[in-house]
RNA sequence: GGAGGAGUAGCGAAGUGGCUAAACGCGCCUGACUGUAAAUCAGGUCCCUUAUGGGUUCGGUGGUUCAAAUCCACCCUCCUCCA
């Protein structure tokens, strides 16, 4: 095992927060594999670059000899976090939730080692809990302290509901920590009231506190607003190679130093050596390496020059086949849903935007004879091959 | 329970009877350039159509008018203040 010095240095890179730096270090002074804490609700089964953050902390813990406890709060998703939501959240059913903590733990273990990973099921002892028990637990804090919470205390001042069930997740979460006995517990920042929770309840059952390291949430390829699904920014960790690949080689260069800070371990200083360039692309085949393999981020790469840099075709295009042995250029676009609408085929081909065969369209009353294979490219980045039948 | 305010294109936001398919910003798309799907610059961004032509739009439904996003009625949704 590392010094305890070197391992707070890795530890710290990235993070926003430590509670506290002492307790951290007191724990690694311990000099055992430590356990580490990372609870996900199994509602959104995607994983993207955001969470990867996290996981990326998890994965140097591992690195460091550490045991990743990987909590499925397959119980509390009965419920729903309420962190960071102005309303009250819809119940999941147990069969969603099955579901989605099964896609959950493939998209992990991309990033995480398996073998360095306890995953557990929250149900496994919440559900087990008795009225008596939950008395217990839901004395040990007090609702003015609840209502501290940013979400709790707007939506409390805004005369929103706030349903009981909602303030006992926290405190189930909380729970867990005590139950698993974890010595350090990782989250996004928006996580902070519920790691602490974790740390009230575990001096509550004579537990030594848990060290809890917080994590920025990740700007998403807009730069600007947090990645997530619904803004429609993300990276997912499952996605096509090349659409990883292209989608990094998309951000700018100024993002591009955020996402290797929080994604790799590569040191900061070499990489502003580099020209940006060359630092994107060892960025964005880094990634694709992490969910897919080294020769699948090559391919990736090869696949980006072919297109972008030198302007060629793509290895694999889909191949549509068309009803019709001739069609006007228009018709074949939105046929082809490579535009929207007639208007839309209009517009692009009268920007110069359409290609047959790399061959620029310039008026949109020609007529395609599809007699023959035909590559249509629209844009940079949209290729079909197309054939009549 | 009472008083008031707001709902316009993907989002934000102008527009308060005809000149409005509807300013502007963001986003998105295309092009040029390049070091990449960075940055920058230019153009485009309701649909159909060969069209300076037609159709359908401004929360919903009806109405007034030669003419409505704009006026009236009712309804729906959201917000603020008071109790």
């Amino acid at each position: 095992m590392k010094e305890v010095k070197e391992q707070l240095d890795i530890i710290n890179r990235g993070a926003v927060e430590i509670i506290t730096p002492e307790d951290l270090q007191a724990k690694l002074l311990l000099g055992r594999p430590l356990r580490v804490k990372w609870g996900a609700d199994p509602s959104a089964p995607d994983i993207h670059l955001g969470h990867a953050v996290v996981l990326n902390k998890l994965r140097q813990f591992q690195e460091l000899g550490h045991k990743v406890v990987f909590v499925i709060g397959d119980f509390t998703a009965l419920i729903g976090d309420p962190s960071g939501k102005s309303e009250t959240r819809k119940m999941l059913s147990r069969e969603v939730i099955e579901q989605n903590a099964k896609t959950y733990q493939e998209q992990v273990f991309k990033i995480l080692d398996r073998n360095m990973t306890e995953v557990v099921y929250n149900s496994e002892w919440l559900e087990k809990m008795g009225l008596a028990d939950v008395f217990q637990l839901s004395s040990q804090y007090t609702v003015a302290r609840m209502l501290e919470r940013k979400d709790f205390k707007e939506r409390f001042k805004s005369q929103s509901d706030i349903s009981v069930l909602e303030f006992l997740y926290p405190l189930l979460q909380g729970y867990d920590s005590v139950h698993l006995q974890a010595d350090i517990e990782v989250g996004g920042t928006d996580q902070k009231f519920n790691l602490l929770m974790g740390r009230t309840l575990q001096q509550r059952y004579g537990q030594k506190p848990q060290a809890v390291v917080t994590l920025p949430l990740l700007e998403g390829t807009d730069g600007a607003q947090k990645m997530s699904k619904s803004l429609g920014n993300y990276i997912g960790v499952t996605e096509p190679l090349n659409e990883i690949y292209g989608k990094i080689m998309s951000i700018s260069d100024k993002l591009m130093l955020r996402y290797f800070e929080l994604l790799t371990n590569y040191s900061l200083n070499e990489i502003k050596k580099m020209h940006p360039k060359e630092a994107k692309m060892q960025l964005a085949r880094h990634l694709v390496a992490q969910f897919y393999d080294e020769a699948k981020a090559a391919e990736a790469e090869k696949g980006f020059d072919a297109v972008f840099k030198n302007k060629g075709l793509p290895e694999k295009i889909m191949l549509f086949p068309v009803k019709a042995p001739r069609m006007g250029i228009v018709d074949l676009l939105v046929e082809t849903k490579l535009a929207a609408s007639k208007m839309e085929a209009k517009r692009l081909i009268g920007q110069n935007g359409v290609r047959i065969d790399d061959a620029i369209v310039s008026s949109d009353k020609e007529i395609i004879d599809l007699g023959i294979e035909k590559i249509v490219k629209v844009g940079k980045r949209k290729f079909l091959r197309v054939i009549g039948r």
